[in-house]
DNA sequence: TGGGACTTGTTAAATGATTAACAGCGCAAA
DNA sequence: TTTGCGCTGTTAATCATTTAACAAGTCCCA
């Protein structure tokens, strides 16, 4: 199947999630216009996504919900799951450590990396902080294919480097500037300071 | 002036950064294929970004790195600068309140809110946790117009609720829901699950 | 003084994403 | 049966954003 829109793939992601809560609550069918309320997005949204992926529904019953979120996953998940590692485990690090770790099966944290000799040797939450000098040997051992970045801001293009030259595949960068990684690697940069300001901007000129 | 598109407001933020960084080094123009190398997007990107909010570089010399920091501080700060809280501090609430907390001086964090009584009361970076219950009363007392959630799922969409209640302009949501608001009030949505799968169909389809 | 290399500002075209419109089917009620 | 409503699937239109193209101004140097 070929390359979905970003913003679908994104919107996949919170479908199933909202059919995960579906499912428990035994509600076996869900109509295009009951998934777009729960995402406060259009019905013709969901049922445009929907097409892309080459699923259909039931006429007057809608889509079945298990059905779905089995496709779903067929798409977003890899079959044998990925491994991740987060760079750089101050508070931001640990609290993501904290939250995904063990949230998703086909989705793993399995390494830390700091350059603080305080955080080398421990664990969170199971995971080994490992030094940053080990990035590569550690990759490759552990098949590590996403890294989370959560450096400083002064050393995030560097650790890009290194962590590119390891060999991963896919960087999501906290940190507050730009990095430049190669056209295969892929990069989501999510800046919270620009979220704030952004915010401030829509709030002032409301 | 009239309200820029959205991207646009995201990469003020980022030039912005970015020309301090300049500013600091004392560099004193730029020019707009050097901006875009920091920011790794194209020259012409900067350009038409900054004939939108009307600046005018010198030709041959660039842009006047203090004048447009001072200019895009106009547009994205409010003079009298916005008061943000953060709802729900816990672990990611604990790491953003470390990390604003001073960091810019027209967008300060003033409070937090919690449910949990062995937070309430505490101070976290100078900054006071007070009961949810208290949100309305402290949100007018302390003049706050943005609050960054960072609720469980389970709770966000009725704590948003309380939140639109206390007449907060803009909200900030952390939890992996989405939650409605009505039209006057800016609502971003960051979901970091969403964020790491997306990574990983991309990594997988690559 | 004139030509060439550069850089900005702006308009026009292309791309990407959302929304509107509607055909077609299925069920329910008459 | 037939009528009509409600829902899906899909195409077409709109809207937002990025990219391309280029005119015009400036500087440098021959
Ligand atoms: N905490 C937040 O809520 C928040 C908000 C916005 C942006 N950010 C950004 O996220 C990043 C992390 O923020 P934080 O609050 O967790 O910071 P932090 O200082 O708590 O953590 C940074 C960690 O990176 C480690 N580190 C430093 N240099 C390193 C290197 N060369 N190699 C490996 N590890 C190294 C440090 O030892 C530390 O553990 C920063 O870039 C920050 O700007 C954080
Ligand atoms: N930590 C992460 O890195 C991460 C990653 C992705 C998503 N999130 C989301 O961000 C949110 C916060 O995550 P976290 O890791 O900080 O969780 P957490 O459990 O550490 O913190 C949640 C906080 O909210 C408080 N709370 C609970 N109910 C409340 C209520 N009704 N009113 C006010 N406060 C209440 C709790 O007392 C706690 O302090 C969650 O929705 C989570 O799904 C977090």
């Amino acid at each position: 199947m070929k390359m979905l829109p970003e913003k679908t793939v994104e919107r996949l992601s919170q479908y199933r999630r909202a059919l995960m809560l579906c499912s428990a609550k035994e509600k076996q069918h869900i109509y295009s216009h009951e998934l777009a309320n729960l995402l406060h997005i259009t019905p013709v949204q969901v049922r445009r996504d929907i097409m892309l992926i080459g699923y259909s529904g039931t006429l007057r019953k809608g889509y079945a919900v298990d059905e779905l979120i089995d496709l779903i996953g067929k798409i977003l998940d890899s079959e044998e799951g990925l491994n991740v590692c987060v760079v750089g485990i101050g508070n931001l690090g640990r609290a993501l450590v904290k939250y995904f770790k063990g949230k998703r099966t086909r989705l793993s944290i399995v390494a830390a990396f700091d350059n603080n000799p305080e955080k080398i040797g421990n664990e969170y939450k199971k995971v080994p902080c490992y030094p940053v000098d080990q990035l590569s040997k550690i990759v490759k051992e552990e098949d590590i294919s996403i890294a989370i970045l959560t450096v400083p801001r002064q050393v995030a293009a560097q650790v890009a480097g290194t962590i590119v030259d390891a060999g991963i595949k896919g960087i999501i960068n906290y940190a507050p500037i730009s990095i430049n990684v190669p056209d295969d690697v892929y990069l989501g940069e999510y800046d919270m300071t620009t979220s704030l300001e952004k915010a401030a901007y829509f709030v002032k000129m409301s």
